[in-house]
DNA sequence: TTTGCGGTTTTTTTT
DNA sequence: AAACCGCAAA
């Protein structure tokens, strides 16, 4: 979408001669389709906004904004605006500068659940028996402690590990439940019944450590806003207009922290996407938006339906395709583009092939000379990303990956936090824990454990505890001397911190604790890039008034660097590009398995799959201009090699908008070609009618049996709907109908790919075998046969 | 206390 | 295949 839209004239708050003004269509309203005009205009009562991929959501929520403002219904400062992440945030704010002014500078409100919880809880920190300097723990900390809660409970750790405690933890969070209110049948799920009770002890262990986690932020709002019914008034008050986006992603703590913020005007408006919804997984409930209308009676709906992204093919397919789903409120999007190019799926005899077809494809591009930065991979799962990096760096196009580590959870920048945490607050026990022997100085376990046992006996902190074990004989010799310069250390920064700027305090604590040199000595490929990050850490701090609101900044807010705006090929995963747009759009890995994925299969059954299909529909609408899916018939999952059938979503694509590319490899001729020409013509004539799906059910039923045998092998290969039917990787299909292998130890064998070669070992339907060629690799049975 | 070996595990990811 | 974790040896 485009905003040509120029800024509307600034009417100054508070005056009835700028509402008049205002009448005929103000200028940031022209360029509006009328849906959107609609979403933009009902101002008042509860208003959800169901925007389809490339409606123009974001313009239809910064405009409503501007509208409000530009009306006199709000200052900016009343207006709450919530969003998932700091990115939507930060985009937001801009554009809504871009048609309001500076004014929207104000906009105090406008943020993530996260950030918007923490301002209001360091407010009224003591109402919730916290202090206003609480720190807020990342994913890293709340496992350490988790792991501290379970051992202290006399819990084997291995069986319950701390990570699933944290898990479980996490989605009661996400439900809005305090320790009191887990149903004790799912209480009693975690380490045979204990589950509450070690939520109730990592909560009792925060608490004395003046600490919160990421769900903390918004259930402790939660109890302020039910404890303090005035305050919640107060609130009502401030908040006159009530903003969401990707409602569809909100989970049961944010749906009741938004019902209690909106309770007293009901001036509230959603924006969302239930065929967007695909973070089901971390607890977002699309229930939420399905309900809407229920939960805020006489709701207006407005569907935003014409899409201004993507050309008539690509629109149908993506259209097609989640018109599968039946847990949806239905949209059609349309659009009046042209037709544009066939959406083209391609078959790839293995997942290196695949890359190949693609960087070719690339490189085609690169030489008509389109811009690369307009190019974009999606995959379904990050182990994807390696082989497509090796394929573009091995054919020389330049790409960057999206995603990954954020920038504050790096090691080297968690380090440098916990230093400045401790230099802020020495009461911080689990920053001291973090480096008391960072870098390595022979402060190991049993010292810490002396501290800890210190700290329990006398209520002091680590670092109280340290400095009076320093005085004792307790420790050994070197490990008291050690301590002690560490305990005097920091004693010297903290009396320095006050007289300082907080970035040369910064670097002085890093150079003096021995920790930039600690990654100078390292001698690891990434060590350049960390104290660069250091180094950018450093120079950020100085944009802040204080430590304290900095250290806050990095753990809500910051974002890892997005990297120089060259012109590079993006590759990332289709979570990270929902909300996202490219003219052209590869989509590898269509394969049953990956994707839809056995693991979201076997996890949440038919919501899994229609939550897969979401995603798949979220990747197909990222593209403009070029869609591009690939599958490939062989691909390496946990090292060995699987055998894979294209994805059940490649049938439920229309016909008439897609186009079945060949493949143009040696492997088009010989024993495969004429499986492939199999597949092409089942995929042009009969995949779609149901009752020829189940027919080739049937034929599979009775025709796989055999485990062996070149031809075979190579149907499977290519044959799609051949074997059609329950969704397991070809591999496991033949060990379950076979059970144990034919094959003994010895054995001449031919591997399709890997060429003939001798059976070391057999465990089962696993064969280890000696390639004349390749060298020794574990195989699946059913991808050899036997030979001379 | 540290290092290295072996056994285990393997989605998606924000705050 | 690779990364991660816990344990045992140096």
């Amino acid at each position: 979408m485009s905003d040509h839209t120029t800024s509307a004239p600034l009417p100054r708050p508070g005056g009835l001669a700028s509402r008049a003004a205002a009448q005929p269509a103000a200028g940031y309203l022209q360029g509006l389709n009328p849906e959107q005009r609609q979403a933009v205009e009902a101002t008042d009562g509860p208003v959800l906004v169901l925007a389809g991929a490339g409606t123009g959501k974001t313009r239809v929520l910064t405009t409503r904004i501007a509208h409000l403002i530009a009306t006199n219904r709000a200052y900016p400062s009343q207006i709450l605006a919530v969003t998932f992440t700091n990115k939507a945030a930060r985009e937001m704010k801009e554009r809504v500068a871009n048609l309001v002014g500076p004014v929207a500078e104000g906009m105090p409100w406008l943020g993530t659940f996260h950030s918007i919880s923490a301002k209001l809880l360091r407010r009224h920190a003591e109402l919730v028996d916290l202090r206003s300097d609480f720190t807020i723990l990342d994913t890293d900390d709340q496992i350490r402690l988790m792991k501290q809660v379970i051992q202290a409970e006399g819990i084997d750790e291995k069986r319950w590990p701390g990570r699933m405690l944290a898990g479980f933890i996490d989605s009661w969070k996400n439900r809005g439940l305090a320790p009191k209110d887990v149903p004790p049948g799912e209480s009693g799920v975690f380490a045979s019944g204990k589950g509450g009770k070690l939520y109730a002890a990592y909560q009792e262990r925060l608490k004395t450590l003046n600490a919160v986690d990421f769900g903390d932020l918004l259930l402790h709002c939660l109890t302020l806003f039910r404890e303090h019914p005035e305050l919640l008034a107060s609130y009502h008050e401030r908040f006159r207009y009530i903003l969401v986006d990707e409602y569809q992603d909100t989970n049961v703590a944010q749906y009741l922290w938004l019902r209690l913020l909106a309770q007293g005007r009901r001036n509230i408006a959603c924006v969302g996407d239930d065929d967007q919804s695909i973070y089901g997984w971390r607890g977002a409930e699309v229930d939420n938006i399905l309900r809407f209308e229920h939960d805020f009676p006489g709701a207006t709906v407005v569907r935003l339906e014409r899409n201004y992204r993507s050309t008539g093919h690509i629109l149908a397919t993506a259209a097609k395709l989640i018109a599968r789903n039946e847990g949806r409120l239905g949209k059609t999007l349309r659009t009046e583009d042209e037709a544009g190019e066939k959406v083209t799926i391609t078959g790839a005899w293995d997942s290196q092939e695949e890359a190949r077809l693609i960087s070719d494809e690339i490189e085609a591009m690169q030489s008509k000379g389109e811009n690369l930065s307009e190019v974009a991979i999606l995959v379904r799962i990050s182990a994807q990303m390696r082989e497509m990096e090796e394929r573009l760096i091995h054919v020389g196009v330049p790409y960057r990956v999206i995603g990954g580590p954020r920038f504050y959870e790096r090691a080297e920048i968690r380090d440098a936090m916990a230093y400045l945490r401790c230099v802020v607050s020495p009461t911080d026990d689990l920053a001291f824990e973090r480096i008391v022997n960072v870098p390595k100085r022979g402060l190991g376990d049993a010292t810490i454990q002396l501290l800890h046992n210190h700290a329990r006996a006398t209520g002091f902190s680590l670092m109280q505890s340290a400095r009076a074990v320093v005085e004792t004989e307790e420790l050994k010799p070197k490990a008291r001397t050690t301590l002690r310069e560490l305990v005097e250390a920091f004693a010297r920064w903290q009396s320095k911190a006050e007289a300082m700027q907080q970035g040369e305090l910064a670097e002085l604590v890093l150079e003096e604790s021995g920790y930039t040199e600690m990654w100078q000595k390292d001698r690891s490929a990434d060590a350049a890039g960390r104290l660069e990050n250091l180094k950018e850490l450093v120079r950020s701090l100085d944009e802040f008034p204080d430590l304290p609101s900095f250290l806050e900044h990095v753990s809500l807010v910051m974002d890892a660097d997005s990297g120089d705006g060259g012109a590079r090929v993006s590759i990332m995963t289709l979570h990270a590009a929902k909300g996202l747009e490219f003219d052209t759009v590869f989509l590898p890995g269509w394969e049953e398995g990956l994707f839809p994925n056995q693991r979201a299969l076997d996890e949440n059954g038919r919501a899994g799959l229609e939550e897969e299909r979401r995603l798949a529909h979220v990747g197909l609408t990222r593209a403009r201009k070029r869609l591009k899916l690939y599958f490939a018939s062989n691909r390496r999952i946990h090292g060995l090699w699987q055998s894979s059938l294209p994805s059940r979503f490649i049938d439920e694509l229309p016909e008439d908008h897609v186009e079945v590319v060949q493949a143009p490899t040696a492997y088009s001729q010989g024993g495969y070609g004429a499986s492939r020409f199999e597949r092409m013509e089942s995929f042009g004539s009969s995949y779609q009618t149901p009752g020829w799906q189940r027919a080739q059910e049937n034929k599979a039923k009775f025709g796989s049996g055999g485990s062996s045998g070149f031809s075979d092998a190579g149907q499977r290969g290519f044959g799609s709907g051949r074997q059609r039917g329950p969704m397991l990787i070809e591999g496991e299909l033949t060990a379950k109908s076979t059970g144990t292998s034919a094959y003994d130890p010895g054995a001449r064998v031919f591997h399709i790919k890997f060429g003939p070669g001798s059976v070391a070992s057999v465990d089962g339907n696993k064969l280890t075998v000696d390639f004349d060629k390749a060298g020794r690799k574990m195989v699946l049975d059913s991808f050899v046969q036997k030979a001379g």
